[in-house]
DNA sequence: TTCATAAAATGAACACCGTTTAGTAGTTTT
DNA sequence: AAAACTACTAAACGGTGTTCATTTTATGAA
């Protein structure tokens, strides 16, 4: 009986056209242009069919967002090779921040943007989130096993560099970062970061 | 001829109407609920109404924006008491963070939200922003003069500190520091912050 | 192959949104 | 009294997310 296999396929098949869509719209016209009815018309159905496949606006969302955490995740991979962790940990930052910049609608899903989704409730909803951290977080604790933040708790360490971080290409993206002179515009955000690279440095 | 000053004066009060509507709808119900057509309800007159007296919705929400830092400014006012500059930097720190806590909704469109307003385009236009962090910066300077951060540069410290906290604060607002166990909750944002000041307080 | 049933898709509507325009009362000036 | 100006609004435009009755399509059994 593989006709209940193939609807199950034509139902995966169809979320997937959903969803790649939105990703197209999201890319191409940003964040605002990602409405059902542009879905709709883009992979040729009504707007009502969407509602078949997804509960509503904020499970695409959330679908996106999803996503954005693979990118995420592949774009900071390649900072596993480095052997120190300290470095490691830098470079992590860095590549956060590069992120931030070169994927600034995806960034804003992932770690701004609450509208569209009710998966930051709990760690347990928040699973990309957790684990994104949890990679932050270790890679702290195996900077202690070095010697490093000798008199600090790596979890609220973790915490700490997280929200310094996150601030810095918050306040760039969200645009409240003019209020600097002109001259500095162009290295600021480099010039703050490794700034702080300088103090925990020395922690 | 009294007639010109009572026609600006009508029309300073229509403003002023809009605005306290706007402000009480904010308030009451949230961001979401400030649309024109609700404020228009609100003081009785037609949506059409009230883009006589204001160019679009931008304009209302640049006015609630400023209202949301004199509303700052005030919360923060008392800290200027504290004589040494360190122990009033963390102050502010402090007080920062509880303006976050108490005025979600405030510190929302003072340093999250883009979408309803083009004031961030340069420090001319963001002038309530350049303000407050005029007020950072010089702390940050008058803690040099008394020998501290000797190795650092208080423009650039002053944007560190300032990404720590909002960092901190946004995540928080956003949701986003549930990944954390649930003992941990109810401190989490206080022992990190405790920490930056622990770490700058050896700077 | 026919046919009742179940599944899939949709048109039309609901209740919103910001904004514009054409037109209407009421007042003031000439 | 006529003309000009002011304050205001009804209605429309083009959007939005979502729901539901209805129609179209596919299916398994007779």
């Amino acid at each position: 009986m593989g006709v209940i296999e193939r609807k199950a396929r034509n139902r995966q098949d169809m979320r997937d056209r959903i969803l790649k869509s939105a990703h197209k719209i999201f890319v191409d016209k940003g964040f605002d242009d990602v409405s059902i009815r542009n879905i709709a018309l883009d992979i040729e159905y009504s707007p009502a069919t969407i509602y078949l496949y997804f509960k509503d606006k904020n499970e695409i969302f959330y679908a996106l967002h999803t996503e954005a955490f693979k990118v995420f995740n592949d774009y900071v991979a390649e900072i596993v090779s480095i052997k120190d962790p300290f470095n490691r940990l830098i470079a992590l930052g860095r590549k956060f921040m590069a992120f931030a910049r070169k994927y600034p609608k995806y960034y804003d899903i992932m770690f701004i943007t609450m509208a569209p989704m009710d998966c930051h409730l709990n760690k347990d909803k928040w699973v990309e989130g957790t684990k994104a951290h949890g990679f932050l977080e270790g890679l702290v604790a195996e900077c202690k096993t070095k010697g490093r933040f000798k008199k600090f708790d790596a979890q609220i360490l973790s915490l700490t560099i997280w929200s310094f971080v996150h601030g810095l290409c918050s306040l760039e993206l969200q645009n409240r970062l003019r209020i600097y002179p002109d001259e500095l515009q162009p290295t600021i955000t480099r010039d703050s970061f490794e700034q702080f690279v300088k103090i925990i440095d020395n922690l």
